[in-house]
DNA sequence: CTGAAAGCGCTTACAG
DNA sequence: CTGAAAGCGCTTACAG
């Protein structure tokens, strides 16, 4: 070892040198210190991985970063880890890559593993948490219930979004959910219905959108074709909020919200300030952080507990629905 | 090592079954093969990395996700490198993060660095590329010449704009920039400043936004606060023509294209669907191919020569501009 | 507080 | 085609 020479001392020495907490000498620690310095000496973290049988690395798998609301996620996670000294593997998933994705996390030796929701995250969690690899899920449950997640409350955000439509006048609400095998978009349903059913009424007609902006663009166009058109239409994202009311305007020639009012969820839509969404926020940033420091504490200890911390969600009003005059 | 155990062989045995294009008999190969699949191996990458030198990681180091423009740029660039069997290590870049960044990119020994475009770029490329390690710039050119660089044709997409807008009948046309250091954002007004020259005009007026989305809505501001408000601005990214078009019709109660056109420049707004705006594409795909493409060659070979390849770059006519009576 | 030695899980000449 | 051995750059008991 270069340093070790150059310094006069064993490589024990650099090695403690950069082990915070370890016994070096003064004198030692400057000797090594000034080599490492001439050399531009940086400890090999990939061989201390080897030896310590812990990377430092988390793996972060995720799709669609052209949802801004997983994008946003994306960035807090990573500089979460960043701050606790840990480094993020990027995976970009898709249903056919999976099985690659799966060995490259386990050949890479990572640490643990952060699920941003994705529909096909379930299978993943169970495959690393199998093989002694903490996982925590963000905003999806899993089936396997020995996995750790935070999400937000999807149930009470639905709830709440149907009782201020009907709070404001609104009775024929639709829905666009989301993907139909998504935890998040299952209980934003249940708690949409719950609340409408708390007033007597039902959903006037809802329709699966996929929380893409293709998928809200051609929900938001069946809901359209009916007979009878809804008075708000309450969309599982705000991805889709956008769509349905591009949509509206573009294809149907209806204005938001004198013609129809519209909800999103996930307030993700600050990069486009024009639409004004009225839409459910759920803390992001707490998200993350909470996220991180679950997955870091069973890293550090695996017999922490398994747990679901659930993030509290608001409903934002903005310009996307009004107050109707029966309301 | 338990595998080469389970089935009698050598350790060498196992190595060359995951190796590629090694010497192994059938017989050898399949006994090692069951083994594996019986213990759940899967060759420790960390630890192939010590050996072969090579870890098969790649630095991306980014920030401003919540531009769609990066958050999309870095899907692709993922994308990329797990086709090309590489992993991504994830950096989020502040100012002040700057020197953990490197000090982390070069523990983990990355094979090559992906730098898309910020302005705090130029530094660490200079860093990275001095130890040796191939570093690509994204949408932005570096000082020091001898760092390869994946551009898209700001000068001449800043000039189409301008000879576009002119052709519409356009006159007093004004321009948000970018950040003042970022080389894409002085190529975009160069070239956007060439074109309106060869029509004997110069810009109405001319403000730094920063290309953040508050940074749009204040220049928007001072620019309709003058004596005389220009016919149309050029933004110099789609988040700042975004803002711009929110200021317009939520603080002045001016139509888009009605009363004032605006163009951006990124095709970044396919979320924001209502906005139709008038942009310059530049081949994001093609980018991120590139990008990866110009870094394998490098880290496989490094006396490939640095290059600067420039994507060509298309204006997209939507609903944000109009031909005007003159035009 | 310090150094010699073993070992982390691999790959790669080398000899067979 | 195969295995024994050395080595990649570190850390960690261990003995001093």
């Amino acid at each position: 070892m270069e340093v070790a020479r150059l310094a006069g001392v064993s490589r024990s020495a650099v090695s403690r040198t950069f082990t915070p907490g370890a016994y070096v000498s003064k004198e030692t620690r400057a000797k090594v210190l000034a080599a490492a310095e001439v050399l531009g000496y940086q400890p090999n973290a990939i061989a201390r991985s080897l030896t310590k049988n812990r990377t430092g690395i988390v793996g972060i798998v995720i799709w669609q970063l052209e949802n801004p609301f997983y994008s946003i996620i994306l960035e807090m996670l990573a500089e979460n880890l960043q701050q606790q000294q840990l480094a993020s593997l990027l995976l970009i998933s898709s249903p056919d890559t999976m099985d690659d994705l799966i060995s490259t996390l386990l050949s890479y030796q990572v640490d643990g593993v952060l699920l941003p929701a994705s529909t096909i995250s379930s299978n993943m969690a169970f495959q690393c948490q199998r093989r002694g690899i903490p996982v925590v899920l963000l905003n999806r449950q899993s089936n396997h219930d020995n996995i750790s997640s935070v999400t937000t409350d999807n149930y009470g955000g639905g709830r709440e979004v149907a009782i201020y439509l009907v709070a404001h006048g609104y009775r024929k609400i639709s829905h666009i959910r989301g993907a139909s095998n998504a935890s998040n978009a299952i209980e934003r349903e249940r708690g949409f219905r719950a609340g409408l059913a708390e007033h007597g009424l039902i959903p006037h007609s809802v329709v699966t959108g996929d929380f893409t902006h293709q998928g809200g663009a051609r929900a938001t166009r069946q809901i359209l074709a009916a007979e009878e058109r809804p008075e708000a239409i309450f969309c599982a994202n705000d991805v889709m909020a956008m769509a349905a009311i591009a949509t509206c305007k573009n294809e149907f020639g209806l204005s938001v919200p004198e013609d129809l009012g519209i909800v999103g969820y996930d307030n993700a839509s600050a990069a486009s300030p024009l639409y004004r969404l009225t839409t459910v926020d759920h803390n992001n940033e707490e998200m993350a952080a909470k996220a991180v420091k679950m997955l870091v504490e069973r890293i550090a200890d695996s017999s922490v507990p398994v747990r679901h911390h659930v993030v509290p969600s608001l409903l934002i009003e903005r310009s996307t629905t009004r107050l109707l005059p029966n309301g």
